[in-house]
RNA sequence: GCCCGGGUGGUGGAAUUGGUAGACACAGGAGACUUAAAAUCUCCCGGCUUAAUAAGCCGUGCCGGUUCAAGUCCGGCCCCGGGCACCA
């Protein structure tokens, strides 16, 4: 064993014996349990950053924990391959994203290669290849067959000086990024899947998830937003272009007295026929139509409105009531027209006042309906004369008694609605899977028909960036003659999603020719025992893959209900972000690592310069991402300390869960406990060989060392098995390792053998998180075994027995004592010490105690008075 | 705006079921070794009172409550982060 740790030979070292040996290939061996461990894929942006290494540390530190345990450990990894950011890279740099894309994922290969991670590359697999995206290409035409797919007309971000879609994040105040022309919304034809068949089944099932962090099944309940509420039908006064009802759907129907007025989407059929005369309302719903489609935008714009001039009539009271047009109401969620009850909704209130509409209280409760809306539920009130028998109803009762009229007078019924909407997968971009549907010039589809599969994505192309390589290709798209009528592709591609909602199970197949998944190697190892990935993915991504794999079920490819058996949602990897205003007012974003920090005296930053740029302005702590420029190459670390200490660091500085703020300094420690290590273990073997171990024979110091040792065993295996906590279980040896160069006894065989079983523990412990230096210096202790296969260790109870535990002794909840006691001594003996102590008298003197108590194992307190 | 999290020393964090707040580190300070530097080792390190110790008081975003005891539970607020369906 060399004297001094050197990270870069030990890493190559057990590095290529793991090649060598094909450690991390697995099969499905049925003589062991399987465990399957998956880390959510990346998607091939370039380089690593720091929130892969965090991802894939966690889920390596768990495979390796799980391997020891004896487990037949499957932990794979492979490519999100598809998505936007290769389509601006690749005109960008003038090639093409399928280029741009494989040459990334060589480059980050060979980085989680550095780190370590115990994959099974044999199983790689990425997501742009037909051997992969041909097989969701023929679930799709599946889901088709079975009436699970259907086209309807969907808005989209619309810039109409490139005439092109907008993504979400494309449109920037409420202008396209490249154009910066208003973005408007636009209505196009697209492929939907019927998510909300599912949605109950998706609930539901929510609950047979234990190992489900609370809080992502909390969001995922609310995403689905199941709710109980009636239908109601409004007929208009006259009938408008031959309509002359329409429907709007509300929880509350205990309101519906106080209804004053009804909101229409710009889109409704009504206000487009009525517009078509109306050259006012024409330009409103104009206005109406320029603005960002996303939910976010919607909530926090001004909310605008304009009457139409006519009415509908109340279904219950036959009153007229007057249609609005109002900015905030989309045709694409639910009936496209909203009830308005302003007296007890506090976004129809403002807008009630903003426009001067009526405000009728239905509801009594607490509050100041000159200042806001009553929202809380509570009797009913003003019913009018014909219904005064609903007035004093409780929410519940009049639920009851308010539908029950509405559907005995056929206006209205009641129905169980979900806030989740039916899943778009049309994106009108190239670098995406191909729909594989045809268009026929009779104006009907179908499915592209299974000895045609699969629709190939041509990867040699020159983006333009505006139009789709594929949308721009006449030739492409002929598909001949189905039945004498003339084929075409349809050429928009898939959501991204849709790779990454099957992935995991391909994994266990990647190489099946004869089908979507081999059911025999799906079974064994499905569902994935531990899921690890960002906690951004906590609906769609999950909400996705956990749809899919009960369409799958359905399919007969897996016989699970649910993909994720357990999850872990790891916090975000965030760092400062640097940008400078341009004078077009947009901001260009500088990485931390070019920038200079000047901090005052208590180390917090006041400025920042760039080199070129000059001084910059402090964007905050956020997410890593592309757009902020401020993601951290992890590749200066493992160049400069080695991916041990990397990995060592990442572990130790925060809790899986919780964010982390990433800051460089740090890392330096880690190296510096992991040199400690080596430097300990060498001066191990130089003192001379260790005796047998005979803990009988052991003095008081060799015994506490040795309690300690298995104290940090029982830690660290809570920590790594049940906790998840892994930043504890490294301050536990730590702090073990601080013991052994206090205390360890280098002068008697005894000693050395209490300090080799300390080390041996340590390197066993330490081998999931630095997995290469613990190999190194489990080989230089003597073993010949391969690290990775060595059990697990165990504590030993009768090492942990103590003779005395000390006891903080409270006063009206104030420490005011340390006490030492024998560990056997009984309560009453502990309380009678503890009142004789100096300090404690001093506080209970000439006061009558009121209780006092000995919480075993904990402290002792008493209450005077 | 709506849904979900979070807020503890100069910094990252610990405190597992209501029971010793600040484990383990980073940064900083003092010293040892060294011609010097790096590395390494030793000690100090929340605030206040105190020469110092003993000891005491205050202290976990803010305000209030429950309890012998609250970082932890309850009510109200403030700030920060994530998601909001076409970023992945």
């Amino acid at each position: 064993m060399k004297d001094q740790y050197q990270p870069a030979e030990v890493e190559a070292q057990a590095q290529s014996y793991w090649q060598s040996n094909n450690t991390f290939a697995v099969t499905e061996d049925r003589s062991k349990e399987k465990f399957y461990c998956l880390a959510m894929f990346p998607y091939p942006s370039g380089k690593l950053h720091m929130g892969h290494v965090r991802n894939y540390t966690i889920t390596d530190v768990i495979a390796r924990y799980q391997r020891m345990q004896g487990k037949n450990v499957l932990h794979p990894m492979g490519w999100d391959a598809f998505g936007l950011p290769a389509e601006n890279a690749a005109i960008q740099n003038h090639t093409a994203p399928a280029k741009w894309t494989y040459s990334n994922i060589e480059y980050m290969k060979g980085q989680l290669k550095s780190l370590g991670f115990g994959f099974d590359w044999q199983r790689e697999l990425a997501t742009c290849q037909s051997d992969y995206y041909r097989w969701e290409q023929w679930f799709f035409t599946r889901l088709y067959e079975k009436g699970l797919v259907y086209k309807k007309m969907a808005t989209v971000n619309w810039d109409p000086v490139d005439q092109t879609v907008l993504a979400n994040e494309q449109v920037i105040d409420g202008r396209g990024w490249r154009s910066g022309a208003l973005v408007e919304r636009k209505e196009i034809p697209q492929w939907f899947i019927k998510i909300t068949e599912y949605a109950q089944e998706l609930l539901n099932s929510l609950d047979q998830l234990p190992n489900w962090p609370e809080q992502v099944k909390t969001m995922q309940r609310n995403w689905i937003g199941r709710s109980k509420g009636v239908e109601i039908d409004f007929a208009l006064e006259a009938p408008v272009a031959g309509i002359d009802q329409f429907s709007v759907y509300t929880t509350r129907p205990d309101t519906v007295m106080g209804i004053t007025y009804v909101s229409l989407a710009a889109e409704h059929p009504i206000v487009l026929a009525l517009a078509e005369n109306n050259p006012e309302l024409a330009a409103f719903v104009a206005e109406c139509k320029q603005q960002s489609v996303s939910e976010a935008d919607m909530a926090s714009m001004d909310k605008k409105g304009m009457a139409t001039g006519i009415n509908a009539t109340h279904p219950i009271t036959g009153q007229p009531v007057a249609l609005w047009v109002a900015n905030y109401v989309l045709m694409d969620y639910g009936t496209g027209a909203v009830m308005a009850v302003p007296a007890h909704d506090q976004r129809d209130f403002e807008f009630a006042q903003k426009y001067g509409l009526e405000i009728k209280q239905v509801i009594a409760g607490e509050g100041d309906l000159s200042q806001a809306a009553i929202s809380e539920k509570g009797p009913l009130v003003n019913s009018g004369e014909d219904f005064s028998q609903w007035d004093g109803l409780s929410f519940g009762k009049a639920f009851k008694a308010i539908s029950q009229h509405l559907h005995e007078t056929g206006k209205g019924r009641v129905q169980v609605n979900y806030r989740l909407r039916d899943w778009g997968v049309s994106r009108q971009r190239y670098w995406g899977c191909p729909i594989p549907m045809l268009n026929l010039a009779d104006g009907t589809e179908i499915a592209v028909p299974g000895d045609r599969l699969p629709v190939l994505l041509p990867e040699d192309v020159q983006m333009d960036g505006v139009t789709s390589p594929i949308k721009a290709d006449p030739e492409w798209r002929k598909a001949g003659e189905i039945n004498g009528v003339t084929a075409e592709h349809e050429t928009d591609t898939f959501d991204t999603f849709m790779e990454s909602s099957w992935y995991y199970a391909r994994y266990t197949c990647p190489g099946f020719s004869e089908g979507m998944l081999d059911k025999d190697a799906a079974d064994y190892w499905l569902p994935v025992d531990q899921y690890v990935g960002g906690i951004e993915h906590a609906i769609l991504h999950l909400l996705y893959a956990r749809f899919y794999h009960k369409l799958m079920r359905d399919e007969g490819l897996v016989s699970s209900d649910e993909p994720f058996e357990s999850l872990l949602c790891q916090g975000m990897v965030l760092a400062d972000s640097f940008y400078k205003v341009n004078d077009d007012g947009s901001k260009t974003w500088y990485n931390p690592a070019d920038v200079e920090l000047e901090k005052d005296s208590k180390g917090k930053v006041i400025s920042a310069r760039h080199p070129d740029a000059g001084e910059l302005s402090l964007g905050g702590s956020t997410k890593m991402s592309k757009s902020k420029n401020n993601g951290v190459d992890p590749q200066s670390a493992v160049d400069q300390y080695g991916a041990d200490t990397l990995r060592l660091f990442s572990m130790f500085a925060a809790p899986p869960e919780q964010t982390l703020e990433w800051h460089d300094a740090g890392v330096e420690g880690a190296s510096r406990f992991l040199r400690r290590f080596w430097k300990t273990v060498h001066g191990h073997i130089e003192a001379g060989s260790p005796g047998t171990l005979n803990a009988e024979a052991l003095n008081g110091e060799q015994k506490g060392l040795r309690r300690k040792v298995h104290e940090t065993i029982a830690k660290v295996s809570d920590d790594f098995g049940q906790r998840q906590t892994f930043n504890t279980a490294v301050a536990a040896v730590m702090e073990l390792l601080n013991e052994v160069t206090k205390t360890a006894d280098r002068s008697s065989p005894d000693g050395l053998a209490v300090e080799r079983e300390a080390l041996e523990a340590m390197t066993a412990l330490l081998a999931p998180i630095v997995p290469h230096i613990c190999h190194s210096i489990w080989q230089a202790l003597g073993h010949s075994n391969n690290l990775v296969d060595q059990p697990w260790p165990v504590a030993d109870e009768q090492a942990m027995v103590r003779d005395s535990l000390v006891y903080p002794v409270q006063v009206n909840g104030k420490i005011r004592a340390q006490l030492e006691v024998s560990a056997s001594a009984s309560s009453d003996e502990i309380l009678a010490l503890a009142q004789s102590e100096s300090n404690v008298v001093k506080f209970l003197e000439g006061k009558e105690i009121k209780m006092s108590k000995v919480i075993p194992g904990k402290l002792v307190t008493f209450a005077v008075k």
